[in-house]
DNA sequence: GAGTGGTCTAGACCACTGT
DNA sequence: CAGTGGTCTAGACCACTCC
């Protein structure tokens, strides 16, 4: 009976790859650090070159390590989050009743980024489409309702790559009595959708958002230029009118590398206690 | 001059990926279909099995498939979302000043599973710890301060795997004045975290949750028994109360492929607006 | 041009799955 | 047991980076 006959060493690719996340979390290697050459990481490891790059690859796809083609491997980078706050929410409709020269500083509709507006290129596209089951299912309306559908992407050219992407549906029957809505020249919009519902005397009390994440596939990783290891983050945000009608749901997409989603949730106040 | 001079095929492991998930998106390969094996596949592109098993390596770093080990690769059948709502907030705190007994119908603390409670083993532990720098950060403590440190896991010991984990830093300073706050013993606490801060005189008004997600490393990986291709959510909560004090942040984590975050963002009605 | 990582072949051995 | 996917070797060719 050997000590541990049922113990099976780790694959050689895990150790590697374990040796080498060991070192970036000691601090051992800092983020920009260069790896050793494949090369000599095969001889440290009296292997092949396999295994390393296995190791490696696993080591992308959490997210630790970037660069290859030519160049050696190097630890991440992590970028800075841009932070997407819900509060805006309440802005963007306190702003609806204000001045018109307060409201355009809020810009377009539906995403905020750190990047000047003016820099991105906004490409929207509007189209009255009949529902599809999950839109349907979303808005509580029968499959086949005509809705609103309006694609926002914003693109920027400088890094070559999308910034954000977001598709809204409303129901058409919905905002109708306003023809201006449908048309994409309108945008942005000053005050946002907020606004633009305000016009058919639509008022939105409550947001619901719900948010999950994946794994992008290829072709969505190049098209947002994600480094690999980057999951996307999807939210899908619903509201809620005055009198309780799903108005429009708004599914949106961001890098989870550069992106927090942050929500504010208000309490409301004890009667019995005044501080 | 020929056509595409500079166009260069993709890799052959990319094209074989990208039929199998289009397959898949077409509805070809229905979730839980096996696919062919790599021999097959092998003979179908005319190639050695290497770039069948990184096609399939790219498509299980992308969620879409499972499987392996001696059994054919498998269409992967997407697990239904675990909800989690932010509204509980709310529910909770209008639960503190409520009845004892429906006060113990709230269970544990921070986190809410669809499974019972019953069948989960709570791990909790508690230590007062000087502050580490991203703690006291996010507390506006300076580093070092003594804060209570709760950590929870939740294990299921059917499933053998954690369903949610997180760890909750509050300044020891704000709750001294009830030692029982201390005590795990006191594990779960009926009413959650409002009412034991409530047994100290803190009101929460705001909650601020801010969500990223990211890609687990192998150990996480396995320690949540996570396929491969799935992303992590991380949930960062600021509780602030009518003092405007950060009174406590929690920082959570959840298996993005069965969980979902909701946040539910109410807003104040517009005054001249009755409907 | 030298060196690097990315892709691919051909073939070996192992652990796991089914029957 | 046969068949499968997972790991690894050894060596080839290519595209890219940097000097």
């Amino acid at each position: 009976m050997e000590p541990q006959p049922t113990a099976v060493p780790a694959p050689l690719q895990v150790r590697i790859a374990d040796d080498i996340r060991m070192k970036i979390e000691r601090g051992d290697l800092a983020p920009g650090d260069s790896l050793p050459t494949l090369h000599e990481l095969g001889q440290q490891w009296s292997c092949s070159q396999n295994p390393v790059r296995s190791a490696i690859a696993l080591l992308k796809q959490q997210g630790l390590i970037t660069g290859g083609r030519g160049k050696a491997p190097i630890v991440r980078v992590p970028p800075r989050y841009v932070v997407r706050y819900s509060e805006r929410h309440q802005t963007e409709k306190d702003l609806v009743l204000a001045a018109e020269a307060e409201r355009g500083k809020i810009g377009t509709s539906e995403t905020e980024l750190q990047v000047s507006v003016n820099e991105l290129e906004v490409r929207s596209d509007y189209a009255v489409v009949p529902a599809s089951d999950d839109v349907a299912e979303a808005l509580r309306v029968e499959i086949g309702t005509p809705v609103l559908r309006r694609i926002w992407e914003h693109y920027n050219p400088a890094e070559g790559r999308r910034e954000a992407w977001s598709v809204s549906h409303i129901p058409k029957s919905l905002i109708e009595a306003n023809p201006a809505l449908f048309d994409p020249n309108n945008e942005p919009w000053p005050g946002g959708t907020q606004h633009q519902l305000y016009t058919v005397g639509i008022e939105i009390i409550q947001i619901v958002d719900e948010v999950t994440a994946t794994m992008p596939t290829t072709a969505t990783a190049q098209l947002w230029d994600l480094e690999s290891g980057v999951p996307m983050l999807h939210c899908r945000r619903i509201s809620i009118d005055t009198l309780d009608r799903f108005v429009e749901i708004s599914d949106a997409e961001y890098p989870a590398d550069r992106t927090k989603l942050s929500f504010t949730t208000p309490l409301t106040r004890w009667e019995n206690t005044e501080n």
